[in-house]
RNA sequence: CGGGGCGUGGCGCAGACCGGUAGCGCGCCUGCUUUGGGAGCAGGAUGCCGGGGGUUCAAAUCCCUCCGCCCCGACCA
């Protein structure tokens, strides 16, 4: 491609509304623009990157076995009511009528249409194993999006669901696609780690998330240290070793005190009040869970883990009660709750404090807590569980070892779902006896266009991006220096057509600006490999070849050019770890 | 949805407190020169100052209202 016939429009400076890096550059070299917020254009640039990612992908997903489909994106608002998801989904499923009024919704994610379209089709045994993908837009109608790319609320996603006929083949079909992921990941250029999940809403037994591993990502995983553990997970489905002692119901902690605590509602200012240490008291949390008050008890330096907690209780929706809930239930305002003489029937506990020691907690009463309260013995615990969010002092969950915290972005997830959608749409099939069965279902997706950020977020430097060879908009960058030099621009013409003959992905700069503003394009855009032929080498039959990622330099002689040219390139890519 | 900030040529911003009819840098167009890290000179185009309403002789500027965008939080497969 020669860039005076195609569309780069580069920015000096950086949108306002810009604040992370792969947004800055992506607007910057030309590849997205706003339309609205959270909602881009794919510039041609933008979207030669969006194409390489997804044919990487696509490449994998037919290498497992899976089929390609295309699915729509409006969906029939009775297939989500059949789910049940049409109530449950919440706000982030945009929904609309039409002129019947008829309910519609634009798809966030496609369980329920693909599993309508299966069970229509396949009726026996010898049908399934069925994998079914699409590389299609989603809309999800985020309360806030952000950070470009990363975060917006129309996005480009790979969605795969498998159907088998028993666990066993739905854990193998899994498997398939975690292999597929990793080999894509990898494909791609991406260092990145995969973590077990919470499955969250979307339901089901067990999930991994893919993670890329930047400094900018929104995401924490925990990781072990130990390498031959290999445990990672994300934070919210990190579980804390249990190191808590039992609980007797007699100890030798003398019976509760009521200390004044006048105005102190939160755990700093009781500490303060009190001169004692976060860690000296019980926090109580109190949560409406689907209409029901619940109390979760964590020390006062914790932080309670509410996907634990509402995976516990099973609960559809968890919420932080209301000072008017807190009020009725504690008879205090908030900041007074404690476990003793609680209203509240379900009371659960974090492990570690089955201590065999006496809490500070709130005495139920403005301006009041409780010292010397034992949990065994003044309290009814309902259960002690694993309620709070892995800290960087924890062990490992699985070997005891020590672990790292790490930030990430995700940019896959797979689920086995089990029978949570087909018993719901009643998927069946008949089996070898002829009886009917339902289909086990899992189900796996990309964030595509979100790929193309967090390349951009794990490889950049000051002068803008620097995009792993597998995803670059172009592959290479021909520039000629020669001005009027009329021998500089045959030779680069000439070069150009050697190496769009051979199939390379080039661009060839044909502007006539000068060559300060050509590098700082290509640094900007991160082609991975830049060709500088001026006219002093020229002259002694070299060209320049610049690695964007090192900024080491090569000569390359303009002699046998092409093979100079892939011997250079493959060492390009091997050292990106992509040959 | 709560808190904060911002809407002025394509981009980045000044002007607003103190009302007088819009400016700077970059970019864009034309010409000449220039060509190894964002060139120089000369000439030129581009603004319903986010929308609506008000106050005033006069509003980018003051008041009301709506809309949009960004950040933090809550939220989130």
């Amino acid at each position: 491609m020669r860039l005076t016939r195609y569309y780069i429009p580069t920015l000096k400076e950086s949108p306002s509304e810009a604040e992370v890096v792969s947004h800055k550059i992506l607007l910057r070299a030309g590849m997205i623009r706003k339309l609205t917020s959270g909602i881009y254009n794919y510039l041609p640039l933008g979207l030669r990157s969006v194409n390489k990612v997804a044919n990487i992908v696509r490449e994998e997903m037919n290498r497992a076995g899976a089929l390609e489909v295309l699915l729509p994106m409006v969906q029939p608002g009775d297939l989500w009511k059949e789910t049940g998801r049409w109530d449950f989904y919440g706000k982030e499923l945009l929904r609309l009528s039409d002129r019947h009024g008829r309910d519609y919704c634009l798809g966030p994610t496609h369980e329920e249409v693909i599993t309508d379209l299966v069970r229509g089709e396949v009726r026996s045994y010898k049908q399934l194993p069925l994998n079914l993908y699409q590389i299609q837009t989603k809309f999800r109608d985020e309360i806030r999006p952000r950070f470009g790319l990363m975060r917006g609320r129309e996005f480009i996603m790979k969605d795969a669901y498998s159907f088998d006929k028993d666990e066993a083949g739905a854990e193998e079909s899994y498997r398939a696609m975690y292999e597929a992921y990793s080999r894509a990941f990898k494909r791609i250029g991406l260092k990145f780690r995969a973590v077990r999940a919470d499955s969250g809403a979307i339901g089901g037994d067990f999930s991994h998330e893919f993670m890329v591993l930047a400094e900018t990502g929104e995401d924490t995983i925990a990781v072990c240290q130990d390498e031959s553990c290999g445990y990672a997970a994300n934070l919210e489905k990190a579980a804390v070793r249990d190191t808590g002692s039992d609980c007797p119901a007699q100890t030798a902690v003398p019976a509760p005190e009521e200390i004044s605590t006048p105005k102190a509602h939160t755990v700093d200012e009781v500490c303060t009040l009190l001169h004692v240490a976060p860690s000296a008291l019980v926090k109580t949390l109190l949560f409406d869970a689907d209409g029901e008050a619940v109390a979760a008890l964590v020390r006062g330096d914790r932080e309670l883990n509410d996907v634990k907690l509402r995976n516990l209780l099973g609960a559809n929706e968890l919420n932080m009660a209301s000072p008017e809930q807190v009020q009725a239930w504690t008879g205090a305002p908030v900041g007074f709750a404690g476990p003793v003489n609680l209203k509240v029937k379900r009371v659960f506990a974090d492990n570690e404090l089955r201590l065999d020691q006496g809490w500070i907690t709130g005495a139920n009463k403005a301006d009041a807590h409780l010292k010397n309260v034992h949990l065994g013995r003044d309290a009814a615990i309902e259960r002690f569980a694993d309620l709070r969010v892995i800290t960087p002092e924890d062990a490992c969950p699985e070997c005891g070892g020590r672990i790292e915290f790490w930030k990430g972005i995700e940019v896959g997830h797979v689920f086995k779902l089990g029978l949570k959608y087909s018993k719901a749409m009643n998927a069946t099939f008949l089996d070898e006896n002829g009886k009917d069965q339902t289909m086990v279902m899992g189900c796996y997706g990309i964030g595509v266009s979100r790929i193309v950020a967090s390349a951009i977020e794990q490889n950049n430097d000051e002068n803008g991006a620097v995009f792993p060879p597998s995803i670059a908009p172009f592959e290479v960058c021909l520039m000629a220096l020669g001005g009027k030099d009329q021998d500089v621009t045959d030779k680069a013409e000439e070069l150009y057509a050697l190496l769009s003959d051979a199939g390379v992905d080039v661009l060839y700069d044909d502007r006539n600006e000068r060559p300060g503003v050509k590098f700082n394009d290509a640094d900007l855009i991160g082609y991975p490999m830049q060709l500088v032929l001026g006219g002093k080498g020229l002259k002694n039959g070299i060209i320049e070849a610049k690695d964007r990622r090192t900024g080491e330099r090569a000569e390359l002689a303009l002699d046998d050019f092409l093979n100079n040219f892939n011997t250079w390139r493959d060492g390009i890519w091997r050292a990106w770890g992509l040959k």
